[in-house]
DNA sequence: GCATATTAGTTACAATTGAAACTAAATTCA
DNA sequence: TGAATTTAGTTTCAATTGTAACTAATATGC
C-alpha cells in the first residue's frame, strides 16, 4: 500500500505531516505520562532538566537554541523549577543580562531519577523496528530537518 | 553516528521521542503557516475540513476516531466552521444524537484551494528524501503506531 | 563617546487546549 | 417495559501556550 508519496487527492491517513503528527503525539503523550503524573513535572520543564543534567551552566537562551522549544516557554518552565526548588539561577558576572543555570540536588535527584525511564521507554519503543530500521529513520529525520531549514 | 539507539546516557538531542517531536512540530508549523494565515483557518478547523472534503456526511465522533483529535477540539472545530459557513450539520434522523456534517459550497472551495497547497507542500518535504527512504518511512509510522496501540 | 541596534529574559494578554461534568438520545438487560 | 448504562456532543473551567510589548544590558557604527 503506497502511502506517503505525493498524492492526486489529499488523503489525511496517507498524508505525511499528518501522520508524523499524529504518532510523535501519542509517543510524547505516553512519555510524558510516564513523568508528569509521578513528578508533577510538564515537558518543558523536563526538557530544561534534560539539558541541565548534562550540561549545567547553560542559560536559558543556550537551553532554547538547543532545545527548540520557544523563549517564553523556557522562561516560564526555568521560573517553576526555581519555586520546587529544582534549579538555581546564576548571575553571569561578564554578561549580567544572562543566568547560569545548574541543577539543585534535588533537581539532579529527579534528573537521576527520569532519565533512565524516559531511556526504557526508548529502548521499549524501538523493538518495534529492526537496527537498520532505526538507523534509517534517524538519517530521515536529519533530513527533514535539513529540508526545513531551507525553506 | 549512531543516533537514536538505546543510550546509557540522556542525550536529548539523539533522544528519538524528543527528535521526532521537533521535526514533527517544524513541519506541522511550516504547514499551518501555508493556510492559517491566508485563510484564517487553524490547523482542526482544517483537519475537519480534510476529512469532510473527502468523506461528505462523517458525523464529529467520526472525525474523532479519523483523526485522532479530541472530542472536544471537534466539536468546536466543527462549531467555528459552522459560524463561518464553511459546513452544515444535518441531524441524523436515525439516531438524533448524531449530526452528518457537509461542506458548503464556501467550505468546498476552500477546501479545493488548501488541498493543493497540502499536497505540494508534502511533495516538497519529500524531495529530501529518495523513493525508498520515503516508503519506508512509511513503514516505520506504521510500526511505531502499532507499537503505541499495544502500551 | 554616544546614539542606535541587538540580545537576554520577563510580563501581559489573548487564544488554544483538555479534563470533567453535563444534556439528550439510544441501547442493554432483567 | 423501564431502570441502568452507554454514546454523541456540548459547556465550563482552569492550565498551557504563543505573540507582542516591554526592561535591562551589551554591542555596533559613525
Amino acid at each position: 500500500m503506497a502511502k506517503s508519496k505525493p498524492h492526486v487527492a489529499l488523503h489525511l491517513e496517507h498524508f505525511l505531516p499528518y501522520r508524523l503528527s499524529v504518532v510523535t503525539n501519542r509517543i510524547s503523550g505516553a512519555l510524558s505520562r510516564h513523568y508528569a503524573d509521578r513528578f508533577g513535572i510538564g515537558i518543558p520543564e523536563w526538557r530544561v532538566i534534560a539539558n541541565l543534567g548534562r550540561l549545567p551552566g547553560l542559560t536559558a537562551n543556550d537551553v532554547v537554541e538547543r532545545s527548540a522549544m520557544d523563549k517564553v516557554t523556557v522562561s516560564r518552565a526555568v521560573a517553576a523549577l526555581e519555586d520546587k526548588g529544582l534549579l538555581t539561577r546564576e548571575r553571569d558576572e561578564g554578561d549580567k543580562r544572562k543566568s547560569r543555570l545548574t541543577l539543585s540536588a534535588k533537581g539532579q535527584a529527579v534528573y537521576a531519577e527520569i532519565a533512565p525511564l524516559a531511556l526504557g521507554f526508548e529502548r521499549d519503543l524501538l523493538t518495534a523496528l529492526s537496527p537498520e530500521e532505526a538507523a534509517l529513520l534517524d538519517r530521515i529525520i536529519d533530513k527533514l530537518n535539513a529540508k526545513m531549514d531551507s525553506l
